[in-house]
DNA sequence: TTGTATGCGTTATCAG
DNA sequence: CTGATAACGCATACAA
C-alpha cells in the first residue's frame, strides 16, 4: 500500500505537504497541489486509519455495539446508523457484544473504541461506572439508558409511550384479558415495583410501565400472572403460545389480547398458538414493538410499534459529533427520544 | 488510557519489558512479571491495536465486510465468524458495504483492511483484479468465489447441490411445473447460459444451474419463463406471488412448485400467495434456501436449503488464519464448500 | 535478564 | 508557501 511518503516521493515534495494538501489545505500553490493529487491518484494512495487516529485522535470512523448481530432489531439500528453516518462521511464499523460483560467490556476499551472516534453502545450486563472507568475520554451514546441521573449521552426508543399505545389498540379492538410477554425475570407487575437485576433492563421495564398505565386508565383489572417472564426471540413466543393454549378453559384462552415486548416474540407466538389451532386475531389479538421487517410478512402479519430508526440513527449521531468535535465542552448529558408510530396489521384487526 | 509507559513507570521497568512480559514471554524473573502484571491490572492497562497493527502487522482482528446489516443471511454469516473467532481469541469487525462498488471499496482499502489482521468478504461489485490491487498484501477470504481460476483462497456455499437437491424435492413431492425465482436480470434460462454482468453473482447462476439440472434428470421440460429475475428481498417475492396468482387460468397458477433462490423471497412469496387465496402447500410448494431463523416462524415455515453457517465460519476462519500465520508461503487459492442439510417443513409437506 | 534505539504512517509544531 | 522534526503507542533487534 502506498504510503504518504511514496506519495510525497513522486510529486516531489515533503510527507507533511501531502498531508495538508491531501485533507484540503488551501495555502499551497495550485500546481503542487495539483503534482500531489495527481501523484496520490496514481499510486492509489488511501491514508491509513490506524496511524491517523494514533496520531489525531480522530479518524472519522464511528464505532457500534451490539447485543446480537443475527437479532433485527439492532441490525435495523446498526444499519440506520451506517446509513446516516456515510451521509455525514463518517464510517462505522459494527462490533457483537453477545449480550456478555466480557464481550462488552471487549467493545469499549479494545476493537471499537480503539479503532474509532466515538461509540454508540447499548451496554446490558456493564455498568455506568464501569463504563467510565473503561472507555476514558472516548465520547459514547448510551442506547436505552433510562437512568434518573445519566451519565452519557443517549438515545432512547419510547418505551413507555409505545407500550402504552399498544395496549390502548388492543383494548381499542376489544381485548379485555390482556397477557404481556417478555418482562425480565425479577420484575413483579404485581406491585407495579420493577426491578433491574438482570442487567440494564430499563426498557423492559419501561415497556412494562407504559402497558399497565394504558390498562389502569382503562380501568382494566391486571391479573398478575398475565405478565409472563422470558427472553426476546421467536421460539420462547412458540414456547410461551404453547403454553397459554395448554391453559384453555371451554375452549377459551386466559388472553383475548397479548402484547409482546418485541416483534420476535410476537411472531413466534404467532406461530405457536398457530400450532396449537388458536386464531389470530379471532381468538386472540397480538401486538409487537421495534418495527422489523418480517413482521409485515408473516401470516397473519403481526401488528407492531414501528420505531423510526433513521430518526434514532440521526439523533444518536447528532449527539456523538458534538461531543466529538467539541471535547472540552462538559455540558450535561443530555437524553433524546426517537419518533415512533403503531402500525395496525392483520394480528390486530377484528 | 493507561500506555506501555504507564505501566513500566508503575512497575520500575522499561517499557520493552512490560511489552515482552505481557505477551508472555518468559525470560524474566518471576518477581519482575508479577509487578508489571500488578501495574497492568491496577492501571486497567489495555494494548492499543492501532499502534499495534501499525508496527507490527498484527492485532487479533478479523474485519468482515457483508453486503447489508439488515439481511439475515449474511448476519448469520457474521455471527458465525464472530462465534468461531471468539473461540481462537481473535475479535471481529463488521462492516456494511451497501452492495455499492464504493462501499466495497471503502471495506477492502480503508475501515475493514486498515484495522485487522485479515478480511472476509463477499463483493459484488469489485472484481478479483481490483481487488488484488486495493488490497495490499492483507490477506483475504472470498465468500462464494466461483471463477475457474481463483485469485483469493475462497469459501463457498454448496449452491449448485443444494438447489439441486431443493428441486429434487420438490419433484419428490408431487410438482412438475417448478418456477425459479430469484435469477439474475442477465441470465437466460433458455439457454441455460449464464452471464455474470450483475456484479459478481456467479452463486446465483449455480443455484439456476443446480436447479435445472434436477430438472434435467428427472426429465420435466423447463419453461423459460418459469425462471423469474428479481432481487433477493421479503417485498420481491411477494409481488411476484401476486404476479404469478394475476396468471391463474381456471383457477389453476402456472407453477405448482417454486423454488426461491434465498429465504427472504421464500417468506415473501409465501405472503404474497396468502394475499390471493392461494394456498401453500396444496395450490404450490415452497422452497428457500439459506437456513434463516425466520423461516421456521411463519405460517406455513418454509421447507429450505439449510446452510451450516457454523462450518462455514470455521473453514473460512482456517483459511484466512493460515495466511495471516504464513504470510511468505504463496500456495495456490484454496477453495472450501460448506455443509448443508435440506429442512422440510409444511411449504412443501403434501 | 533488562534497557535502548528505531520505526510503523500519520499529524502538528515550528522554522525558514 | 514549504519542509524538517517530533510525537502517537507499540514491538523488536540489539546492546548491555
Amino acid at each position: 500500500m502506498a504510503t504518504l511518503r511514496d506519495v510525497a516521493a513522486r510529486a516531489g515534495v515533503s510527507a507533511s505537504a501531502v498531508s495538508y494538501i491531501l485533507r484540503g489545505d488551501t495555502r499551497f500553490q495550485t500546481e503542487t497541489v495539483e503534482r500531489v493529487r495527481a501523484a496520490a491518484r496514481e499510486l492509489g494512495y488511501t491514508a491509513n486509519l490506524s496511524a491517523r487516529i494514533l496520531k489525531a485522535g480522530r479518524n472519522g470512523v464511528i464505532g457500534v455495539a451490539v447485543y446480537a448481530l443475527e437479532a433485527a432489531q439492532p441490525m435495523r439500528l446498526a444499519a440506520a446508523i451506517t446509513r446516516e453516518a456515510g451521509e455525514r462521511g463518517l464510517r462505522v464499523i459494527v462490533q457483537e457484544t453477545a449480550n456478555s460483560r466480557e464481550g462488552e467490556l471487549q467493545a469499549l476499551e479494545r476493537t471499537t473504541s480503539q479503532f474509532c472516534d466515538g461509540l454508540i453502545f447499548s451496554p446490558a450486563k456493564v455498568s455506568a461506572e464501569e463504563i467510565k472507568s473503561h472507555i476514558g475520554t472516548k465520547p459514547m451514546v448510551w442506547c436505552e439508558d433510562f437512568a434518573d441521573e445519566p451519565l452519557f449521552d443517549a438515545v432512547v426508543t419510547p418505551s413507555f409511550e409505545g407500550a402504552r399505545d399498544a395496549v390502548r389498540h388492543l383494548i381499542a379492538v376489544g381485548c379485555r384479558r390482556i397477557g404481556i410477554l417478555g418482562i425480565g425475570a425479577h420484575e413483579d407487575a404485581r406491585n407495579k415495583a420493577v426491578s433491574d437485576a438482570d442487567g440494564n433492563s430499563a426498557f423492559r421495564a419501561q415497556r412494562l410501565r407504559g402497558a399497565l398505565a394504558a390498562l389502569d386508565e382503562a380501568g382494566i383489572e391486571f391479573e398478575p400472572d398475565m405478565a409472563i417472564a422470558c427472553p426476546w426471540d421467536f421460539e420462547s413466543g412458540r414456547e410461551a403460545a404453547h403454553r397459554l393454549a395448554a391453559r384453555r378453559t371451554d375452549d377459551r384462552l386466559p388472553v383475548d389480547g397479548l402484547f409482546c415486548l418485541n416483534d420476535a416474540l410476537a411472531i413466534g407466538t404467532a406461530r405457536g398458538f398457530t400450532d396449537c389451532g388458536v386464531r389470530v386475531p379471532s381468538d386472540v389479538a397480538i401486538i409487537g414493538f421495534d418495527g422489523i421487517l418480517e413482521a409485515a410478512y408473516t401470516s397473519p402479519s403481526i401488528s407492531t410499534v414501528d420505531i423510526d430508526y433513521d430518526d434514532y440513527a440521526r439523533k444518536a449521531l447528532d449527539l456523538l459529533v458534538s461531543r466529538i468535535e467539541r471535547p472540552s465542552e462538559t455540558t450535561a448529558p443530555r437524553r433524546l427520544v426517537a419518533n415512533y408510530r403503531l402500525v395496525q396489521r392483520e394480528s390486530t384487526a377484528r
